[in-house]
DNA sequence: GACCCGATCCTAGCACCGCTAGACAATCGA
DNA sequence: TCGATTGTCTAGCGGTGCTAGGATCGGGTC
C-alpha cells in the first residue's frame, strides 16, 4: 500500500504545483498569459498531465479561487479580531477587502471576474466561499442597525467594497482617494 | 465631390452595422460568441474589411461601450427628471441603472468589465462616459451631504451600483432581493 | 470611348488557443 | 519473467485574432 500512497502524495503535490503556478503566473502577466501550453511549460510536464487533474482551464481557475477565498477569509477575520470596537472593525475590515484585492488582482479576478464554474449564494457552494461571507457576516452584521436583515446589509456593503475595488483597478476611478472613500462608505452604511 | 460622399456616407454606415451587429450577437450569444469571423459573416463582409475600420477586436468593444454609455446616460438624465424630490429621484436613479445593466449585460461588460481601450477618469476620456458620470453626479451631487466632495460621493454610490449590478448577474448574489438592497442603500448613503 | 491607376475587397495563411486521441514506456502483480 | 495496467508524451483537431499579397472594380484622364 506505501507505494501507493506515495503516488497519491506525488499526485496532490503535482497538483498544488499546478495551482500555484498558475496563480504566480497570472499574477505576474495577466490570466490571458495563463494558457495550458505556458503552464505545462512551466510545471515541466506535458499539455495533457493538466487534464488528469482538471477538467479544464476553467477548473484550474477555479482551483485558484477557492485558495485566494480561504486566504481572504483569514485576512479579514485576522483584521477584525484586532480591532476593537465596531467603528474601527468595520473600517479596518473595508481596508483588509480592498488591500486584499489591490495586491491579488489575479487571484481577485478568479473569485469574482472570471468564470471558474463554481456555485455562488447555493447550496453546493464550495465552503471556502461561505467562510468568506461568513467572514464579512461577523464583523457587519453588528453594524446592520434595526430591522435591517444582516445578510443583506452585507450583501449591500460588499457590492460596495467590490466595485470600489474593480472599478479602481480597471482604471475606471481614481486610486488616489480610496481611504477617504472608504471613510465615507463606513460612515455613512454602518449604524455605529 | 459627390461620389466621394456617397462612398464616405456608405462606409460610416457599414461601421454603424459593424458595431450593431457585434451588440446584438453579444446580447444573444455572449461576448465569447463575438469572434471576427462570425461578425464578417454576418455583416456579409470579409474579415479584413474589419479591420479596415477598427484596430481590432477591442475597438469594436469600445465602439459598443460608447454607445452604451450614451444610451445609459440618456435614460439616467430621463428617470432624473421626472422625478421630483431628492429622494425619489435618487432612487429612480439607482434603479435606473440596476435596470440598465440588467437589460443590456453585454454592453455593460463592454462599458466595465471588458478592455475596450478607452480611457477612463483622465482628460483623454471619451465624451460619452464623461457624460454619464456627469448624469449620476447631477442626481447624486445634491445629496452627497455637506462638506462631502460631489464627485468622491458619485464615485462610492456608484460602485455600490457597479457592485450590485455584476455580483447579482454572476450569480454571487441572488437577484430576489435588489429592490431591498437600492432601497437601503439609498436610505444610508444619501443625505436626505 | 479606351485606358490607367488607385482604392477596395477577398483568399490564404500565420501563430496561437483549449482540448484530446492514440502511441509508447514504465511499473506493478502474478 | 511476462502480461496488464497506469502514466505520460507526441501529434493533431478545430477554433481564435490578425495580416500579407493578389485580384477586381470603378473613377478620372486623354
Amino acid at each position: 500500500m506505501s507505494v501507493q500512497e506515495r503516488k497519491q502524495r506525488e499526485r496532490a503535490e503535482r497538483e498544488r504545483l499546478i495551482v500555484a503556478t498558475a496563480r504566480e503566473l497570472a499574477e505576474q502577466q495577466g490570466w490571458d498569459a495563463v494558457t495550458t501550453r505556458r503552464l505545462a511549460e512551466r510545471i515541466e510536464y506535458s499539455q495533457p498531465v493538466l487534464y488528469s487533474h482538471f477538467r479544464g482551464k476553467r477548473e484550474i481557475i477555479g482551483a485558484v479561487a477557492l485558495e485566494g477565498a480561504a486566504e481572504m477569509a483569514t485576512a479579514l477575520r485576522a483584521a477584525a479580531s484586532v480591532a476593537d470596537g465596531p467603528r474601527a472593525r468595520v473600517t479596518a475590515l473595508a481596508r483588509t477587502y480592498l488591500d486584499f484585492a489591490a495586491r491579488n488582482p489575479a487571484v481577485y479576478d478568479a473569485m469574482f471576474q472570471l468564470d471558474g464554474g463554481l456555485a455562488f449564494a447555493k447550496e453546493e457552494t464550495p465552503q471556502p466561499l461561505k467562510d468568506a461571507f461568513a467572514a464579512l457576516l461577523d464583523s457587519l452584521g453588528e453594524v446592520a442597525g434595526d430591522g435591517v436583515h444582516p445578510g443583506r446589509f452585507t450583501e449591500v456593503f460588499w457590492a460596495a467594497l467590490h466595485g470600489l475595488a474593480t472599478l479602481t483597478r480597471a482604471g475606471r476611478m481614481p486610486p488616489e482617494d480610496t481611504e477617504q472613500r472608504v471613510e465615507l462608505l463606513v460612515d455613512r452604511l454602518a449604524v455605529l
